[in-house]
RNA sequence: CGGGUUGUGGCGCAGCUUGGUAGCGCACCUGCUUUGGGAGCAGGGGGUCCAGAGUUCAAAUCUCUGCAACCCGACCA
């Protein structure tokens, strides 16, 4: 390709509404322009690194097995309502109506259609299946943002495992645990596994992808010293046991004027230290009105509190709420003695005694209170957030938490899809039982924008050689009959030779070229200009380390082709 | 969905307080000179000032309503 003719706009400066890297510099570089909120056009540069992104995808999913599906983007309503997610989905789903008025929607995801073509599936003899497709997804985030990191149409590779039961769905979990690592490897993406919440989806074993990154929006807890690590919607650590001393025989009530907040109490005269505290969330589970209990310096974690109930719909009760519900305002709120409301513990309070708390009557706290002999627990759970400094659950190191952009999902979906959608198959005994699924994503677009944050310096991208838009540039420094004639001919010795090279041909000053290349990130750069064709020399450099040497004119091909093929295998 | 910010040529911004012919830099077009790190000079083109309503002799500027985008949070298979 000759630059002249490419369509790359770069912009000297970013628009100052991107703030991400990999956001600002995907816009300056020409590769990507929004449309809208969460939704981009792919520009030829663009489009080219995420085709090859979506290559290696392939590459390795087909290496274990997998079969490339071209599904439909929208589908019934009905479908969903089988499965019970058009309801749990919530406001995630576009939806929309055809002309006959009938519901429709835009896919989020595509168990509920791969389950439909699975209920062919009749026999052990055809397992085990994995089935993928990478095709565009809708959903409509609260708030996009960042560039590719969180869009609202995107392009995702999904894939599911059919097995005949739970052994065969441990293979092709660890399987496609070995396939993404080898994928995030071969897009210069650092990348760990993390224990991870399956959210809405329900399911076992649910690893995480992450890279660090400060432009991500999930925090990992880590331990540097094991292997653990966990989203923090998941992650746990162990807490020094707090002696409480003797127990009150009975609860006692007592003034305490003023008093609103955990650090308040703290500070009262007869009060009680965070840790002695219980604090009172009032929290609207679908509907219900909940008290979820945690220790006073502990931050309750909404997906936390999702998984144990259930729950879908989450969301701080108001005053309003809180009032008709408790007869008292924040503040002076607890969970002593209340049994209409359904009351859910964290496991952090078990066994506590000689804690304080609001009495439910504005003023007024109690002293001396026994979690299980004062609370109506109805469910334990392991509801509070861990803070970075706490003891790791497997060896007692201090955790750290680390900013992450989520790069891919691996979880085990059991058996739910295949019993609502009768995808059961004969086993060797001639018995009908469910197919064991598996589901796999990885989002295209993101894993673009991740190696780009992972890959760039004060000039630009430095694409790995893997997923670069051209492997190399030819930059031109004159455009007169010489130059141009020496560099069509490496050029034509680089395509016979399965580089992917772009040839700068335009007619600019040496400092646009230059920046241009280094802006789009090309991992080569062969440089021809007077100062060398006069020694029958190309300058070569090499955009990560900005090293320049010079090679000669019928060496330079075969050099750069050399290099390619090494930095892809 | 709450909080904050912002909408002015393709991009970055000024102008708004105090209403009076829409400006700057970059980019773009033409010519000349230049030519190894985002050239110089001269000339030129391009804007419903987010939209609608209102106030006014007069609105980019003041008022109201709406829309959109971004940032923080909530949310997020």
């Amino acid at each position: 390709m000759r630059w002249s003719k490419l369509f790359v706009p770069t912009l000297r400066d970013a628009p100052n509404d991107a703030v991400a890297p990999s956001h600002r510099l995907l816009i300056r570089g020409g590769f990507i322009r929004q449309l809208h909120a969460g939704h981009y056009s792919m520009l030829p540069l663009g489009w080219r690194v995420h085709q090859k992104v979506a290559q290696i995808v392939r590459e390795e999913i087909d290496a274990i097995g997998g079969q490339e599906f071209s599904l439909p983007t929208m589908h019934p309503a009905s479908i969903w309502q089988e499965s019970g997610r058009w309801d749990t989905m919530g406001e995630i789903m576009f939806t929309l109506k055809d002309r006959k008025g009938a519901d429709l929607a835009l896919g989020v995801t595509h168990e509920e259609i791969f389950a439909t073509v699975a209920a062919e599936l009749t026999s052990y003899k055809q397992l085990p299946q994995v089935w993928y497709h990478i095709q565009t997804k809708f959903r409509d985030e609260a708030r996009p943002k960042s560039g590719l990191l969180r869009v609202r149409e995107f392009a995702m590779k999904d894939s599911y495992s059919f097995d005949i039961d739970a052994a065969g769905l441990d293979a092709a979990f660890a399987a496609h645990d070995q396939a993404y690592r080898r994928i995030f490897d071969r897009l210069g993406v650092p990348s760990f596994g993390v224990q991870a919440s399956n959210g809405a989806m329900g399911g076992t074993d649910s690893i995480e992808f992450m890279t660090k990154s400060d432009a991500g929006e999930d925090d990992v807890i880590i331990c540097r010293k094991c292997d653990y690590a966990a989203n923090i919607e998941k992650a746990i650590s162990s807490l020094p046991t707090i002696d409480d001393g003797e127990a009150l025989t009975e609860t006692e009530k007592f003034a305490t004027p003023g008093v609103l907040t955990i650090a308040a109490l703290e500070a009262f005269e007869g009060g009680a230290a965070a840790t002695q505290q219980l604090k009172t969330l009032v929290m609207v589970l679908d509907k219900v009105i909940t008290l979820v209990v945690v220790r006073g310096d502990h931050q309750l974690n909404t997906q936390k509190l999702a998984d144990a109930t259930g729950a879908i719909d989450i969301r701080p009760a108001g005053p309003d709420e809180t009032m008709k519900a408790l007869g008292a305002s924040p503040g002076s709120l607890g969970a002593v003695g209340v049994t209409d409301h359904p009351v859910i513990v964290d496991e952090a309070l078990r066994g506590r005694v000689n804690m304080t708390t609001g009495a439910n009557d504005d003023g007024w706290h109690f002293r001396g209170v026994s979690v299980e002999r004062d609370l109506t627990v109805g469910q334990w759970a392991d509801l509070r957030e861990v803070e970075a400094g706490e003891a790791c659950p497997n060896c007692g190191t201090p955790l750290e938490v680390d900013r992450c952009i989520e790069i891919g999902h691996i979880f085990k979906l059991g058996t739910k899809f295949a019993d609502v959608f009768g995808v059961t198959v004969a086993d060797p005994d001639g018995k009908v039982v469910p197919v064991v699924m598996g589901s796999y994503g990885i989002g295209i677009g993101r894993n673009m924008a991740a190696a780009v944050e992972a890959n760039y310096d004060d000039k630009g991208i430095i694409w790995p050689v893997s997923i670069a838009p051209y492997e190399v540039v030819i930059t031109l420094m004159r455009t007169d009959e010489e130059t141009m004639t020496a560099g069509e001919t490496i050029y034509d010795d680089l395509k016979a030779a399965g580089v992917d090279a772009l040839l700068d041909d335009r007619d600019a000053r040496a400092g646009v070229k230059f920046a241009d290349a280094e802006l789009c990130g090309f991992p080569f750069r062969i440089t021809l200009g007077p100062r060398g064709l006069k020694n029958g020399e190309a300058e070569f450099t090499i955009r990560s380390t900005e090293e320049t040497t010079n090679v000669a004119l019928g060496d330079i091909a075969g050099h750069v082709a050399d290099l390619v093929r090494a930095a892809k295998s």
